[in-house]
DNA sequence: AGTGAAAGTGATATACG
DNA sequence: CGTATATCACTTTCACT
């Protein structure tokens, strides 16, 4: 499926406010409200909408600390790891990657004793390598169109 | 301000899915829709909340490849850097951390011709790593109540 | 802080260019 | 693929608790 420049309008509305109304992005782009809803279904449909999410605040939540955990898995322990993974509800990410290293992970955490014990379940799966992350200098920033 | 327990239900719904209606997430959590909308709102206000958004495909919208970018900048290039990255479409995320290395960027790309036509602009700024994405294991796991 | 009811607005289905 | 209309659902406001 194709993406048409009405619908790349309509995902920039969606993907900086995924809460909008078809009628106000219909209002937007100059088309009606059936037309619009008609046109994100079909989006969903064809899974170039994977999705709607809310961000919030893992400060305003209690988790103080953000890092970028990188494992190298033992030999054997990715695939034990890859299914673990799922159940920490500090990962907000993980990513598999080419290279001596195989994972990178996005944590929460609540304070260095959090961190401490998080790394700590990891050291059966393999090496980690922790960076403290200072600021989220661009967040989720959108998907454009190609040029 | 403090989340409660219909706060975390709230924020559960709204993370699994933007665009639910305060009417059936009260219909979910036992409370009515005026309720509902009070919440969010109190919670957008305190930017508990921070904002909405789409999960867009980049394989979809013609971004086959994706890459975590390490960036150690040189002398004096690292504040130049956290401005001009702000206008890369391929920069999904970018993080500053600590130790030798600065930046950590999550990037979006048409194919290897075009990484190394975005490596290449980076070279001015520091040192790259480029480790490509095999799969996004856990993708914006929602947050959770501390225990 | 939550409910219930009224008014306005939005969503959805259908018929039609 | 889009509009127009009608019906139903949702949101918002407000008086009340």
């Amino acid at each position: 499926m194709n993406i048409d420049n009405l619908n790349w309008k309509i995902l920039k509305c969606l993907q900086q406010n995924a809460r909008m109304s078809s009628a106000a992005i219909g209002r937007q782009i100059g088309i009606t409200s059936p037309a619009v809803s008609e046109r994100i279904k079909k989006m969903e449909d064809a899974e170039i909408i994977q999705g709607y999410t809310t961000f919030v605040s893992p400060f305003e939540a209690g988790y103080q600390l953000k890092a970028l955990i990188t494992l190298r898995a033992f030999m054997g322990m990715l695939k034990p790891f890859l299914e673990k993974v799922k159940t920490y509800d500090e990962v907000v990410n993980c990513y598999r990657i080419t290279g001596n290293e195989n994972i990178v992970m996005e944590v929460v955490l609540k304070n260095q004793k959090h961190l401490e014990s998080f790394i700590d379940q990891l050291i059966s799966y393999g090496e980690t390598k922790t960076q403290i992350v200072l600021s989220h200098v661009v967040k989720h920033s959108e998907i454009k169109p190609l040029k």
